[in-house]
DNA sequence: AAAAAATTCAATCATTTGATTAAATAGTTT
DNA sequence: AAACTATTTAATCAAATGATTGAATTTTTT
């Protein structure tokens, strides 16, 4: 018998199963995952992840709350904390969220591909969210700029995470066209925990000055043709 | 254009399949889809497939391969062309690639997906590009800008296709966390076309000033606060 | 230590799925 | 029309895969 390592405490073997299993699950997804390669993976025998989980589907939707969680919340949370200020909130932002993307590379593609697999599923894990207002974060950015138009305030935002995670879900092509090697990947994700913020605060700046155009404002910026 | 149908010529038949092929295969990606979703969806018998194309796999690399030149190469075709600006480089992307993420709003997520599942695969299909030299645009933007260190053109040409191309990707989670429609999203998405071209401008402009404090600057840009 | 409960595994089942086959049908050529 | 080729289908196969079973082994309780 393949006994790998035991001397853990009783519980051990379902956590293995379980962190094997999000190994395998957010490298493959859940498509091409099979129950044997969590098994292989875990290093126990195939019947165990039925014995612990009752189907692979369970222990999938187990894993992918987690992640979400992951995913989501810590943006959240930023985003919604009354505490802080519109720029804080912004470093905070991309230095927290580069730093977890750094540690989970996987991640974003995961995410994506699965709701997108089953958005309705998703949706209702995550806290229906009845749209109680829009994040703190939004009503500064809003308050900041002057502009009443909460699509442009939703355009920063979606600036903001794009240019965070966007780089982690190309980063296979983005390699490949470049011929960078994986330290090289992160130490330029790493730059760019200081270069988002003043990123973004260049366009937050520059949309304080167009959204109060149509009142009295000392337009110090130049025309573009 | 992009006319679906041949009218009723002989290869109809596997045109047909082709096209539904490339609905499921870019919908659910490789492993989701079963054969058999591609007979119902073309509405012909399952052993057709295997009769016009040798195996699913087979099919599928056609089909990726096509989704790949339209993902890449419109990039590309702009990207470094010798004959247009900077400015009007950013212009085109911007709105060319939109233009055509809106009528494929699915393919940025199946690429990214696919890549990762087999990056090597597709690195060789892609024509190897044994790198020459970097697109014309990186050069005209390292011109531009005065900046000599090429990370920085990088980082400026990753945050034009994340803002491009990311909302896209996380369409449905963002539909989800606002509410939005599919028609409000499009239209916001369309706004984006002129939206991220002055926010590029902006970054060069931003990065001309502190890329040239070491060399003279060439031509005309604006001063900020 | 014996009994009971929890854990683990090899073997097996039932279904799904990619692929093949042999026959039927439609289309073309002679 | 007969002969021939291309197209299409129903039926079936073989492998892969999620799940179960019953026994063996280990751990806990008595």
């Amino acid at each position: 018998m393949a006994g790998p390592e035991k001397s853990e405490s009783k519980e051990s073997t379902e956590a293995k199963i379980k962190e094997a299993a999000r190994r395998v699950f957010t490298e493959k997804g859940y498509a091409a995952t099979r129950t044997r390669d969590i098994a292989e993976a875990s290093g126990y025998n195939l019947a165990l992840i039925n014995y612990y989980f009752r189907s692979k589907e369970k222990l999938f939707d187990l894993i992918m709350l987690e992640e979400l969680q992951l995913f989501i919340h810590s943006i959240a949370q930023i985003a919604d904390n009354r505490e802080t200020s519109l720029i804080e909130k912004v470093e905070l932002l991309a230095s927290h969220y580069i730093e977890m993307l750094i540690a989970n590379p996987g991640l974003p593609l995961f995410i994506m591909n699965e709701i997108n697999r089953d958005p309705g599923k998703f949706v209702a894990k995550l806290g229906v969210d009845k749209r109680k207002s829009p994040p703190h974060i939004v009503i500064q950015w809003q308050a900041y700029t002057g502009d009443t138009n909460p699509a442009n305030a939703m355009h920063l935002f979606i600036n903001l995470i794009s240019m965070t995670v966007f780089p982690f879900i190309a980063a296979p092509l983005l390699r490949n066209r470049t011929g960078m090697s994986t330290t090289q990947f992160f130490a330029l994700m790493e730059e760019r925990k200081k270069l988002i913020p003043m990123w973004v605060k260049q366009m937050i700046e520059e949309s304080a000055q167009q959204g109060s155009t149509t009142a009295n404002k000392p337009s110090r910026k130049k025309e573009r043709k």
